[in-house]
RNA sequence: CGGGGUAUAGCGUAGCCCGGUUCAUCGCGCCUGCUUUGGGAGCAGGAGGUCGCAGGUUCGAAUCCUGCUACCCCGACCA
């Protein structure tokens, strides 16, 4: 890997692969554009679930599994939403294959072509919205809190190892209430989990606010974000939730009777994270030693390293070490022993950092007679010797700790990414020589947007919630704001 | 779908322009043995390739030509 931090974009592209790929995270698979998980990013994966599963749970919402595949004639229900992802769907035709009359292998048996196309789901909304129809006909029905975990396809061009594969894996909330300002409220508290998630587990702090209507979720009345920002510069959408309103709801004729007896059309939300938060990980805390996990979401927390020449050593290693471990255990931290005599002490060191593992303790026979162990931090890379006693304490304090400066130095790096900018050139400027997110005035129209992301690929990230009015005049077309926006070159 | 590029062992590569004891190089990895083990060990030996596929030119093709396929990068699109 590259000693410098590698800044320029396609440094940082080559870097990451690398990352993913040694750290042993995921590869491409055989199929255009699919990843293969692997166990070790699975197991991180496994920690999000885990941690957002609870927090969906504790604001009131449930799990339940809605089909993979979706009639054709679902999809061209809501006008906006089938322009969005008409592009990138795979289309199932038929439901049989036949023996190949040339002897050769199997072909499609045109015999079995489906009367109507399914459509392999890019997003669940339109089959759900078909089932809550059946499910809702009294305001007593409502709120219906539903999250699904899945896996989704959108056909893209281009991919790239969880940040933008053909397949991915996320959870889709979609929730149906009475009323619009429960429906709002909902969106926002979601988006505020999501939030939390990203800044208490993942250490990484992000932009709250609303997407402009070209950012839209194809479908919705407003779309509310999270942004984080990367270490190249660039920002990554880590999360959305999306008001939709009663669109859906009139698409798919979803009606109830209110309190005053009146028939009303249902209101909406969805929002979902995706595999994509692994990529946002990596971008955000790693290095060139490879990937630094914060504690909370690390499969691996502990990792202990035996030194050893004999099996009489690496025996008398165990036996202090297995009170530790248990110690380390009973105070809820992974702990993984790495006994294995096919590897040596320098190649595990290695590949405990390229894993990201947050906390390395090192046992040798040195350490046996002192009474010690040697703790290495992956976030610093720092090494000190501990004496063995309350270790367990010391290693858990050390990990709170590792996690908040995570979350620190991703906080300070992007303070001294943001810039407030207020001339066209400057903007360019900053754009191309620096990157991060760029505070700058807007003129709020779709067509001024649209040219500065044509001119510097650059993109209004979000309006920020209880964003401070100003008056100024937009970047661009010189024109008349009220108020700041956050752009910025994306993921 | 437009523009550019690549294809040689599990991975990364040299050789190709200028065809022939440089028709197969080097590194990593893998296997065996000995010595090693506190930051990806050393030495010795070994296994592994129809040079992407199909055709053509030639006495002779990894090398030249044609077609095909796959992948990568840059655009458009996107969580």
């Amino acid at each position: 890997m590259a000693k410098d931090f590698p800044t320029r974009a396609e440094n940082y592209s080559q870097w990451y692969n690398d990352l993913v790929i040694k750290a042993d995270l995921a590869e491409n698979s055989a199929v255009r554009g699919c990843m293969v998980i692997k166990p070790y990013g699975y197991a991180i994966w496994e920690k999000i679930q885990a941690s957002l599963d609870k927090m969906f749970k504790d604001t009131g919402h449930s799990n339940a599994y809605f089909p993979i595949f979706i009639p054709k004639s679902f999809f061209s229900r809501e006008a906006s939403h089938v322009e969005g992802f008409a592009k990138e769907c795979a289309v199932v035709t038929h439901y049989r294959l036949k023996a190949s009359p040339d002897g050769k292998g199997v072909v499609v048996d045109e015999d079995a072509k489906l009367e109507e196309e399914l459509i392999v789901r890019p997003t669940s909304e339109t089959i759900i919205w078909d089932t809550y129809k059946n499910w809702i006909q009294s305001y007593r029905d409502l709120p219906i809190l539903i999250n699904q975990w899945a896996n989704v396809v959108r056909w893209e061009m281009r991919t790239r190892l969880f940040l933008r594969t053909a397949e991915f894996l996320w959870q889709e909330g979609h929730t149906a209430h009475a009323t619009r300002a429960e429906a709002v409220k909902e969106a926002e508290t979601m988006l505020d989990v999501y939030a939390t998630f990203a800044e208490e587990w993942m250490a990484m702090p992000v932009l709250k606010g609303t997407k402009t209507a070209s950012e839209r979720f194809a479908g919705a009345l407003d779309t509310y974000a999270v942004e984080a920002l990367m270490q190249d510069g660039k920002a990554l959408q880590a999360g959305t939730s999306h008001f939709l309103g009663q669109n859906f709801a009139k698409a798919f004729d979803v009606k109830f009777l209110n309190r005053e007896n009146q028939l009303d059309y249902v209101w909406a939300t969805s929002w979902g994270v995706s595999t994509r938060l692994i990529g946002a990980l990596i971008m955000a805390h790693s290095d060139d030693h490879g990937l630094v996990l914060p504690p909370k979401l690390a499969p691996i927390q502990v990792a202990i390293v035996p030194v050893f020449k004999t099996t009489e050593q690496l025996e008398l290693i165990r036996e202090k070490v297995m009170p530790i471990k248990k110690a380390l255990e009973a105070k809820g931290i992974s702990v993984k022993f790495d006994d294995r005599d096919t590897h040596k002490p320098g190649w595990k060191f290695a590949e405990y950092e390229f894993k990201g593992v947050p906390v390395r303790i090192t046992i040798g026979p040195r350490d046996i007679e002192m009474g010690t162990v040697e703790v290495a931090r992956r976030d610093t890379l720092e090494k000190e010797v501990y004496q063995m006693t309350d270790i367990e304490n010391k290693i858990y304090h050390l990990l709170d700790h590792i996690q908040k400066n995570l979350y620190d130095k991703a906080l300070s790096f992007r303070e001294n990414s943001t810039y407030h900018v207020d001339s066209w050139e400057e903007f360019k400027n900053v754009l191309d020589t620096k990157g991060g997110f760029i505070y700058a005035h807007w003129d709020g129209t779709a067509e001024t947007e649209e040219k500065i992301k044509t001119e510097t690929k650059a993109t209004i990230r979000l309006i920020p919630f209880n964003n401070p009015q100003e008056e100024g005049k937009c970047i661009y077309s010189g024109k008349p704001s009220m108020q700041r926006v956050v752009f910025a070159r994306a993921y």
